[in-house]
DNA sequence: AAGGTTTCGGAGAGCGCTCTCCCATGTTTC
DNA sequence: GAAACATGGGAGAGCGCTCTCCGAAACCTT
């Protein structure tokens, strides 16, 4: 029997006698034969994987991304739609400068056969080092510089509007917000988004004092807050964890929420959920994203083939984004 | 120019001529030319990866793993061994059934040349199903039924045994626990440990409530301990988290840590420091745990080749057990 | 029954590397 | 100055698969 018969039954291409089959198999089970993957890619230039990115540089990088809810979201959002066709997920992380090379050229090398990159930080040079190494690449948020790559986002800006509109129309007048570090693209809109809204209705000048994403930032961030306007009626943090911070601090301080100052988070992660109080918080419909961000990558390895063969042009870099939703609970 | 001295150029075996080199790396910069990896891994049997394991099945699996801090800690100790060596980690989650299928079978095909798992559950089939395979691993834990594989670990039980002499120490005559699942080996070892030396002291009755690792389980066991024996002293947790809940709960009834009652972690996590009061707790040392098992696979993975040219056996599992010391914080 | 059509297995050419030979140099030794 | 030796480059055989071509056999059609 030959090489090709029994290829062809492991792939199931073409149609091969029921009765080889069955044997062929059977032979396959009993001597415990496992095909090369080194081999099949070699010639299919395909490895069947898809690398699901981590980049963000700093000390203890992954005792810090394992503790931000917002990864294990994306994770489990990407999961499924990638075990569904038979592609394994791997994960990737590039903690450093060096380790952000290593991963570009493991990539360049057809280590995967495309990216699902998550960053933080704006200048974050990964995507478009990938994009530049020829890697199919799909980013959860908006690339800078108008770089050629899909991507899925949030309207950030619209999702501050709804908190700050949601502040105004149950009659807070003196919101304060706790943004996020500059460097975070999404927290920048969420923070002009919410002025905006304001601004629109004769608020031009709102309090805002940074934070780190963390609870310990939002308590720390509510401090200075309440110390130099104690005046304020209600925060706007740019996500649910300094939201977290904020009204562990103010209960500290036996200052009611939302009797007298309203908080509202971003993201509707499970600690809004858990939080005392509940919180009023805007959706980011995370599972739902990195689900469409896995499409679009399978879409555009599927694609890339046809183009390729056909055309001289790379597929048109796809993108979707998503409307955020004002969830009511109890903090605001 | 022949592609052997290129490939002798790339990989920096026997001497080729200064200026020969210098024209081979000038000519790869210009081309931008990039080697195949799946070509090379054909003829070397070798990928220059290593998967990092996390196994654990059920619902929103990453939020889960994400969201516990050992998870981050495991991966930042083993991040610089494997990047000092030029190997590339590549993470693989195995969150279902068929989710482990498909990773055992891609590791079988030789997706990567050796496996670190992170396993919580004792009846864990993943590590058997590997070493089935013929995938060198080293396990986080101690494997059940011998398995012939590598492993790390902390004696669990000397912990817990120094929990216990700590709290009798300072005068704790009526100490409960808070254990964690039966499922987890390392959860039970603390449980027996903690039992096992209070019994040397004559205390043979020691209420237990198990938790689920979660602060949120940690609270409600304390709830229910203090529901049912309102006379005890003193609490060891098997792990910090749930001290915390433990401590959180206490205040919330305006019960004294440690005045009226200690508590006592178990992991020396990040939790611990940040906690309040902070945690006396066992330390475990993650990240040194985790790279002694990054150092054991890699010794695996160097000796193999010799082992399997030289002799026919595979080579003796190798492993390491490390000692838990006690930091006194201010809980107990 | 003869030709055409479909079905299905085999042969064999690569995929892009590495690595072992082997040979052509340059270098030393007596 | 010739033989022995070190040095560095080329030729070419695979690594284990997939996939296109081809031909043999089985099936229809008229």
């Amino acid at each position: 029997m030959s090489r090709a018969t029994v290829s062809r039954v492991v792939n199931g291409v073409r149609n091969v006698a029921p009765d080889i089959q069955r044997s062929v198999r059977d032979v396959i089970a009993r001597t415990g034969y496992t095909p090369n993957q080194a081999a099949r890619s070699l010639v299919t230039r395909r490895t069947g994987t898809v690398a699901l990115v981590l980049s963000a540089t700093g000390k203890a990088f992954a005792a810090r991304v394992f503790s931000d809810p917002f990864f294990g979201r994306v994770v489990d959002g990407i999961l499924p739609v990638l075990r569904e066709r038979a592609i394994q997920p791997v994960m990737l992380v590039a903690e450093s400068e060096p380790a952000r090379a290593q991963l570009v050229e493991y990539l360049r090398r057809g280590g995967a056969d495309g990216a699902l990159v998550v960053s933080l930080d704006e200048d974050d040079p990964l995507p478009a080092m990938l994009v530049a190494a020829g890697v199919p690449t799909v980013l959860f948020g908006r690339p800078r510089d108008s770089l050629r790559c899909g991507f899925v986002d949030l309207d950030n800006a619209a999702g501050a509007r709804l908190a700050a509109e949601h502040l105004w129309a149950t009659g807070r007048r003196r919101p304060a917000t706790i943004a996020a570090p500059v460097t975070a693209p999404a927290a920048r809109e969420r923070l002009d988004g919410f002025r905006e809204a304001l601004a629109a209705r004769g608020l031009t000048s709102v309090p805002v004092v940074r934070g780190r994403f963390t609870v310990e930032s939002g308590s720390l961030a509510m401090a200075r807050l309440l110390k130099d306007h104690p005046e304020i009626d209600a925060v706007f943090a740019a996500n649910d964890l300094m939201a977290q911070g904020a009204c562990r601090y103010l209960g500290e301080q036996g200052v009611a929420v939302p009797g007298s100052v309203a908080v509202v988070g971003f993201d509707d992660s499970v600690a809004a959920r858990t939080a005392r109080p509940p919180l009023t918080t805007v959706r980011q419909p995370v599972e739902r994203m990195a689900a469409a961000m896995a499409g679009l990558l399978i879409e555009e390895l599927d694609g890339g083939r046809a183009d390729r063969a056909a055309a001289r042009n790379p597929a048109e870099p796809a993108s979707k984004v998503f409307e955020p939703v004002l969830v009511v609970r109890e903090s605001a």
